[in-house]
Order: C-alpha cells, then structure tokens, then sequence
DNA sequence: ACAAATTTTTTACGCGCGTAAATTTTTTAT
DNA sequence: ATAAAAAATTTACGCGCGTAAAAAATTTGT
C-alpha cells in the first residue's frame, strides 16, 4: 500500500531491484530504458510513491526543468488569461512554469528577473512592463537566460517577439466605425507606459491618412495600471466639457473603454449604434469582462490561444537551439473583430 | 567592477579572506556574524555578486525559504488583488512566495498541491476550490506541510482558517436594503461551488428571520467559475418573465451582480436608488470593477489588507511554532458596506 | 546458436552548500 | 592586564542525485 517513508533513489532501487544509474535514467527519460524495466519501475512507483529531490537534481542538471513566466500586472484579467494559456502549453512540455507579476512596478520586475536567475530556469517567457522597464537590466538577464518576449516588444531585447499585430486591430476598428457612422475620435492616455499603445495610436494615424479622414485624438491624464479609473476621469473632464470633436469614441484598450462607458452611463449618455443613441465606442483587447459592460463592447480580439502557443512553442525551439537565434523573430496575430452593442 | 564569474561559496570565501562556513552563516542570518565581517563580506558582494545556489541551499536545509500560494481562479481580479498583498507580506519576511491558481479545476489543484510538497515550502497558503477540492488530497498535504486556508473554508483542513465574516457581509446588506426599501431578494447560484456563498445564504435566511422578513429567494443554474456569464444568462431568464418577487435584489457575490447589471441593461430595467428606478442591486465582495459597472454597484468589501496580514502573520507563527497549533483557529475580518448608485 | 548491438550494473566522483566539533582568534568584562 | 565569553576558522562529513567509464548481462540479428 502507501509506504512513503523512502528517502532517496538509492532506497527507492533497491527495492525496485534495479541500479540507481537506470532509474535515474528512468526519470529523466522514460523512454530511454527497456520497456520491461520501466513497467517495474512504474508500478514500484505506484506502490510506494517515490519522487526524487527536486533540489538535488537541479544542483547537477546543467538546465532545469522551469520555465518562468513574467506579466505586468496580474489583476489585469487579461494578463491573467493569457498566463493560463501558456502554463497549460508549458505543462505539456513536461516543464514546471513558475508566474510572476511585476504589479505594474520597475522594481519588482527586477526583483522577478534576479529570483528567477538564480531558479537557473531553462527558459523564459516575459510580457514586461514597457517603458517603465529597467531595459539595461532585461537586457543582462536574457544574456543568462533565453529567453521569449510576449504582449509588449523591446526592441532587441530577448530572443525573439510574440504578440498581436495592433496595425491589425486598428485598421479594423477604424475600417469598421468610420464605414458604419461618423469618424471615430482616438482616446487613449496622454503617456502610455505600453508600447502596444504607441503603436494603436500610430496605426490610427495611418489609417485615417488612408482612407483619407481627419483624425482626431483625445488624450488623457494618469499614470499606472488602473485603466479604468484613469478612462473614468478623463471621460468624465472630456465630456462635461463637450469637447468631443465627433460621436464615436475608438478607445486605445478596453480597460480604458470600461472607464469611458462607466462614465458615459453616469452623465446619461446613451451608448450604442441604435439610432437613439449619442455616441458609438469601440476598443481593442477583447477584455474579459467586454462582454458585460453597458453597453456591451464592441471590440478587437487577441488571439489568446495562438500568441500563448506560439510563444512557447517558440521559446521550446530557442531552448533547444541552444538559447540563442541568429536573427530575432517576430510574429504578429491579427485581430478579429467583436461586434457587440457599444458600435 | 562586474566580476560575476565565481561560481562557489569556496571561491567567494578566498577572495572576501574570511572562512566558507562564516560566509555560509551570513546568508542564513546577517547579523549572526559581527559586524565588522559583515561589512567585508557585503562590500565584496557588491564588487563581485556572487549568490549561493539555491537548489544547493534548499537541498541541506531541513526548511526551504519557499512560500507556496494556492488560489483557485487567478482570472478573478479579486483573487489576483489578494495575492498582490500576499506576496508582498512573504517577501516582508524575506521568504520567496510561489504563486499558483488552480483554474477552477480539481485536477490542477491536485497537481499544484504535489508540485508544492515537491518544493519543500516552510508553508503554504491555501485558498481551496471550495467543494470541488479534492478533500483527501488537501488533508494529506497538510499533514506533509504548515498549511493556512485562507478565503474559504474547509472544516478541519489547514492549520487555521482566515477569511471574511460571512454573517457580518450580508447582515449589513440585508439591513440596510430593507431599512431603505423593499425586502432584498436573495440572488445567487442554485449550487455553488464555493463554501462562502453557503454561509451567505444561510446568513441571508437569519436576517430575515431577525428582521421578521419574508425571505426570498432566486436560484439561478450553472457550474464553473465564469459567474458574470452566468449571472447574466440567469438574470434575462428572471427578468424576462417577470419573476422578481421584490424590487431589491441582493446577489450573492459581485460577479454575479455584473452579469445580472448587464442584463438589466439590455432590457432596460433602470437601476439604482433613484425615484424612476426599478430595481435595486447590491452585492457583496468589493470587486475591483464592482466601481465601474453601470450603475456603480453597492457592495460589502474586503478587509483585503488585514485578511492578507493576518494570514501570513499566522503560517510564520505556525512556521515557528514547528507547523502545528493545538487549536485549529480561525480567524474572520468585517465588512465595510460600500454604498454606490445601484442600491 | 553465436557474435554483435544494446541495455544494465558497478564503481566512483562531483555538484554547492549545511553543519557539527574542535581549535584558534577576537572581543568583552573585571 | 587577565580571565571569560563570543566569534571565527579549520576540518570533515553528508545531502540526493547526475553522470562518466568499464564490466556484465540481456537482447537482437542471422
């Protein structure tokens, strides 16, 4: 029955009646002993439950068996979702992913980046902070570590680039509410910590030059994470003074959005494409929560599954290749856009 | 400058001129060496960096520096504001915390719960899937590690159990709905995985019974964690056909509340506590989007801080105490009833 | 059935650090 | 200054496992 009381692959051999050599071997790969020897193995360990020391093996393995995954800020749901996704993916390399998230601050990520150095993992997938980022000290740690960006790029740093492709989410939104209704209006934070945001505001620059429309940009205070409160606000000093130059609203994320909508119920605005309705609001992310604001937001999708699989299908690949590419990737998911009641 | 290429405790010991076993005791405690040697080791680790192995540490030491934290939906901003307080706290004692979510499901908890026991942590705060949890498992896993629930409550599990006063939620709620307007309606998942939303029903039921209130009560159906979806879906099934037996709804938890605020919306059924208004909300949990949501919604918050403090105050002093308490405690913070437009 | 190829066993060392015991050095108290 | 106390050093062993090399056993091909 349960007999637990084994302390080492030694005691766990002989009992098994095979070298501690081959059970090691056992464990580092089933399929590289016979097949006879590892069902003796497999159901010795079933009866007597033994697992070797984690410690002990990673002290002599050149490379563990951890991959690190670094985020921003983990109580942005969608920061949560995407960390489901590529823990999942990791588990089933038979990696052990261990979540960090910096909550929106240069000196925890540092923090994150020296813990996880001295973890010696074998890779790691990192959705850093963006311009608040310490760049002298992320680039130092994917010297020692490969390792894969993800979400927001640095140049140059790491191994290659996973994300979306925001020209893709942009060009479809402004496609869309400028064919449907009136031009819209970009509303995004005056200074965005994020580079994804840099580029939704020049991709709508250029997409207005396109389809040749006069582009027209609301930016607002703050700083940090808490977008909501941040759209809130600045919606709220935007529209008592009326200074919307047209009545749709193309928001640079969706927190934002959940911020301006919250607002506009709160002045009586009414929001929507319906006829009756004042003002149109669109947005990029795919939130989770998209679905349930008021009204329910119309909007451009990650594509969650393919970014996270990509990204660690691609680390896998670096860790393997030795931890280094000769030129670095990057691969950009288009969007797919989410028509709901907002526009 | 940068010499980072000593790459044992032997090497850094020559260099600094003092013995291994001195440097060796500095990392476990600076100040159990004097003060003058301090000195010397910490102005040679600024020049040269050197970091013991931490798998080499983690191997002789009978007790790890490793935290576990276990949450069961990390998606869920209120689990991902927790943990953010949690780490900070461990980190406050110079621990290393591990963060883990469950996602929902039993198979993951389980995983991460051998995972866990694989890494030795001095302890682990657990906030368990609720009934879904493999009860068996968690109660070996204690037995193996000092562990502390936290949020939910298992009976017996854990050596001490830290969560918020159901009883203490709900009673302000329920007061202050029926001292300002019609009796509330309890609104809440017909069978609910987790074990707090038990104790708000059956705290619902006896203050309406103090009150001398004609309890009511709306069960909606569904399963798993995504309990705006479902609050939504249930709530336009309720509303559509006109089912509310009052016009103040209390819901069990907050996301819940958004769900059904989203629904309230597309049907048009204004809410809030204005004279047109036709329907009450109000919630319970404080969620961080509980501000946003149209109209703001009413709800008893979270003592997140002293909830987090407290937990981790208690598993060090469970650590101390050499992981076991004679008396299980448990320990429950108040509410603070948040009042908002909805209710 | 025999040689060749593969797998397993035996033996042995090393990883980096914790830690105990005995000795030496330094600090503190009188 | 001297004895007592405290801290540091020396020496040495152990933790649990990876892994290399050589020998032995097993499997495979013919």
């Amino acid at each position: 029955m349960d007999v637990d009381d084994i302390k080492n692959m030694d005691e766990f051999a002989s009992i098994v009646g095979i070298s501690r050599p081959t059970i090691s071997k056992y464990f580092n790969d089933a399929d590289s002993v016979r097949p006879t020897t590892r069902l003796k193995i497999e159901e010795a360990l079933k009866k007597y439950k033994y697992r070797p020391n984690i410690y002990a093996i990673n002290q002599n393995r050149k490379l563990t068996k951890n991959i690190g995954i670094i985020v921003p800020y983990l109580a942005d749901p969608f920061f949560a979702e995407i960390a489901r996704f590529l823990e999942r993916r990791v588990l089933d390399f038979g990696f052990t992913p261990s979540l960090f998230s910096a909550h929106g601050d240069t000196e925890i990520e540092k923090t994150i980046l020296d813990t996880l150095r001295s973890l010696r993992p074998a890779g790691v997938l990192l959705a850093p902070l963006g311009r608040a980022s310490d760049k002298r000290h992320i680039e130092e740690f994917c010297r020692d570590v490969p390792t894969i960006l993800f979400d927001s790029n640095i140049e140059g740093m790491g191994e290659a680039f996973i994300g979306s492709d925001n020209f893709s989410f942009v060009s479809q939104t402004v496609e869309y509410l400028s064919r449907t209704g009136s031009t819209p209006t970009f509303f995004e934070m005056s200074d965005p910590a994020n580079p994804n945001a840099n580029k939704r505001r020049n991709a709508y620059l250029a997409m207005m030059k396109q389809l040749e429309l006069e582009p027209h940009m609301v930016q607002i205070e703050g700083s940090g994470w808490e977008f909501e409160e941040i759209g809130h606000a600045g919606a709220l000093k935007i529209l008592k003074q009326d200074a919307l130059p047209t009545d749709t609203i193309l928001c640079s994320n969706d927190r934002l959005a959940i911020g301006l909508l919250s607002a506009c119920y709160e002045l009586g605005i009414r929001v929507g494409r319906e006829k009756d309705s004042e003002l149109r609001v669109a947005s990029h992310d795919d939130h989770p929560y998209s679905k349930f604001t008021c009204p329910s937001l119309t909007t451009a999708a990650h594509d969650y599954e393919s970014v996270a699989s990509q990204s660690v299908d691609t680390l896998f690949k670096l860790i393997e290749a030795g931890g280094r590419f000769n030129n670095r990737e990057e691969k950009l998911f288009a969007a797919r856009l989410i028509m709901r009641d907002s526009a």
